[in-house]
RNA sequence: UGGGGCGUGGUGCAAUGGUAGCACAGCGGACUUUGGAUCCGUUAACGGAGGUUCGAACCCUCCCGCCCCAGCCA
């Protein structure tokens, strides 16, 4: 963690109500999530304002499902939107709730809006509704239902939630001003017909409130004291005052902040389920994914993804983020806990030729240079090893630490060798196999004689290492803002997002390496075992590379 | 051409009438048995024009740009 505790507008603004008692004191939040998909990094920020500022003024925070729509929601995603919380660290107690457990009060709230006159049954079809509000700039038209007697209306909206009707054929709306400039105060619907079975009642019901009739009377009910949402909510503000003006209830106080968008990603439960169905990942919790199960299974921490929360505050302006912001919390976070182990995902063979034959030697590793207290580890070694296919290359480019014909490199923890011969392919010309010498004077990886060796490079046993699949992951679409490029999204799905390595070779000490452990491998980055290891059979994540200053210094070459 | 919002380095966030700062990215260097990490240095911003004021990123006016709203979605 940071440390630091954070310092936003909306803390100023709930610290002002301490400090005149608004609320007696209270500090009251709620996370309400709508049970129709996997919770992403965007809702993270949002769980991490709303537990978190309950934390810092010693207040709760509540977790209630907005679940009004029983054709988008289930109870996988409930059990999902759970299980994502808890991971992140955050604990709504016995405070989980379901704005369906509100039905019925919310059916009394919807009469009681009746007998005031101020709501009346409809029977005008959608697309009439839509003529007759109007347009942004031309005031609506009344409905000629409007003005039917409250008896009519109690009867008729009994009805309605007695199954006389079917779907579509009327809707109870709120009688406030077809002519307002807030189209959303043009007499907006707040029960539809739907006869559709609901995730937790059943079919008790076949009327659903809308949302804006229910979230500010759920958020009412609670005593919510700061309702926090994201800006796309302002102009419902001026409606959800109204409802909880002629119902003369409890009146939280409704505070904006912009939404997170992130680069090369999505920030909409929307899209990424079209991305699931759609087979172009290979579900929510897909590694690619910005859900914070794919995260998870990608490799990142609680802790990373909270101080990048941290970090990225809180504001009104609408804002894209760096990923590479999110990245350097992963790092920062993995640097400091991850053990280090050598992996080679594209194995070149290196014969030492006067290695003993048959010999094999312990040689000994920090498992941690970040931390001593992870202690070390033996890793044996043998004169016929793999290294990575990239770190040779016959004919160097300048300033190339590695190993190249000629040139001496250490074997991290081991010896110095020397690049004696390269064997390669008659037909293609490609490199098999490379030979070396050993100095075995330089065993840890280090001479008396202060002979200067830069290049360093991991490596592993041919006989000892344990095979493995890796999984390298790319951004999830080619261009920063996939949504903003004028046509369809799906044409900027990066193609190369994922690279599948199956001949990779890892240390011994991997073995029965458990699913959602993290590891940097040396030189490389961080990676995460993913589920679907099973013994025999070690799957990796990448979850981040490390940070590559010889790539970079490429790349800035290239484009000269 | 209605209404509601928002404009600070490349990106994100501060400074709330008194020296424009932090993080990431970038660039340069030191160190290094990970070209990692760490450390040091450095480039770079108040959308524009007026006004108020001794003094404006902050207050006022106008202009410009961007976002949201016309679901029986949330």
């Amino acid at each position: 963690m940071t440390g630091s505790t954070p310092s936003d507008f909306i803390r100023d603004i709930i610290r002002e109500d301490l400090r005149t008692n608004k609320y007696g004191g209270r500090v009251h939040t709620r996370f309400p999530p709508e049970p129709n998909g996997y919770l992403h990094i965007g809702h993270a920020k949002s769980i991490c304002l709303n537990f978190g500022v309950a934390e810092e003024f010693g207040g709760l925070c509540n977790l209630r499902f907005d679940d009004t729509n029983p054709t988008k929601e289930s109870a996988e995603y409930v059990e999902a939107i759970k299980r994502d919380i808890k991971w992140l660290g955050f604990d709504w107690g016995d405070r989980e709730y379901y704005a369906s457990d509100y039905f019925e009060k919310l059916y009394d709230y919807a009469v009681q809006l009746i007998k005031a006159g101020k709501a009346y049954v409809c029977d005008l079809s959608q697309e009439e509704i839509r003529e007759y509000r109007g347009t942004l700039t031309e005031p609506g038209r009344e409905s000629p239902y409007r003005n039917r007697s409250v008896e009519e209306n109690l009867d008729l909206f009994a009805r309605m939630r007695a199954g006389e009707f079917p779907d579509g054929s009327r809707v109870l709306r709120a009688k406030i001003d077809m002519a307002s400039p807030n189209v959303l105060m043009r007499d907006p619907v707040i029960y539809r017909i739907l006869h559709a079975t609901h995730h937790r009642t059943g079919d008790k019901w076949c009327i659903y409130p809308m949302y804006d009739f229910t979230h500010c009377l759920s958020d009412s009910i609670e005593g919510i004291t700061h309702s926090l949402c994201t800006l796309e909510f302002e102009n419902n503000r001026e409606l959800y005052d109204w409802f909880l003006d002629q119902l003369g209830v409890y009146h939280p106080q409704q505070i904006e902040f912009a939404r997170l968008n992130l680069t090369y990603t999505v920030m909409s439960k929307r899209i990424l389920k079209q991305l699931v169905d759609g087979g172009y990942v290979r579900g929510w919790d897909d590694p690619r994914m910005p859900t914070l199960s794919g995260l998870r299974r990608r490799g990142y921490t609680p802790e990373a993804i909270r101080n990048f929360c941290d970090t990225i505050g809180v504001a009104r302006t609408n804002s894209v983020v760096d990923i590479e912001l999110l990245e350097h919390h992963v790092r920062e976070d993995l640097n400091k806990r991850a053990p280090r182990v050598m992996a080679v995902l594209r194995p070149l063979r290196l014969v030492i030729d006067n290695y003993p034959e048959g010999q094999v030697e312990e040689v000994e590793a920090e498992n941690n240079p970040e931390d001593p207290s992870m202690g070390t580890r033996k890793v044996p070694f043998s004169g016929v090893l793999y290294i990575e296919q990239g770190d040779f290359q016959e004919n160097p480019p300048k300033g190339w630490f590695r190993l190249a014909p000629g040139q001496e490199v250490r074997l991290k923890h081991a010896y110095y060798v020397k690049c004696t011969q390269v064997i390669k392919d008659e037909q293609t010309g490609e490199v098999i196999e490379l030979h070396c010498t050993y100095d075995p004077e330089s065993r840890g990886g280090w001479t008396s004689d202060g002979r200067k060796v830069k290049g360093t490079l991991h490596w592993v046993s041919a006989a000892h290492a344990l095979p493995a699949e890796v999984r390298l992951y790319d951004r999830l679409f080619t261009v920063p803002n996939p949504l903003e490029q004028g046509d369809n999204f799906l044409n900027y799905v990066n193609p190369n997002s994922l690279e599948v390595l199956t001949a990779c070779q890892v240390e011994p000490s991997l073995a029965g390496a458990k699913p959602g452990s993290h590891y940097q491998f040396l030189r490389l980055g961080y990676f995460c075992v993913d589920p679907d290891s099973c013994d025999g059979k070690l799957v990796f994540n990448r979850t981040v590379s490390l940070r590559d200053t010889w790539a970079k210094m490429q790349k800035a070459q290239q484009a000269e």
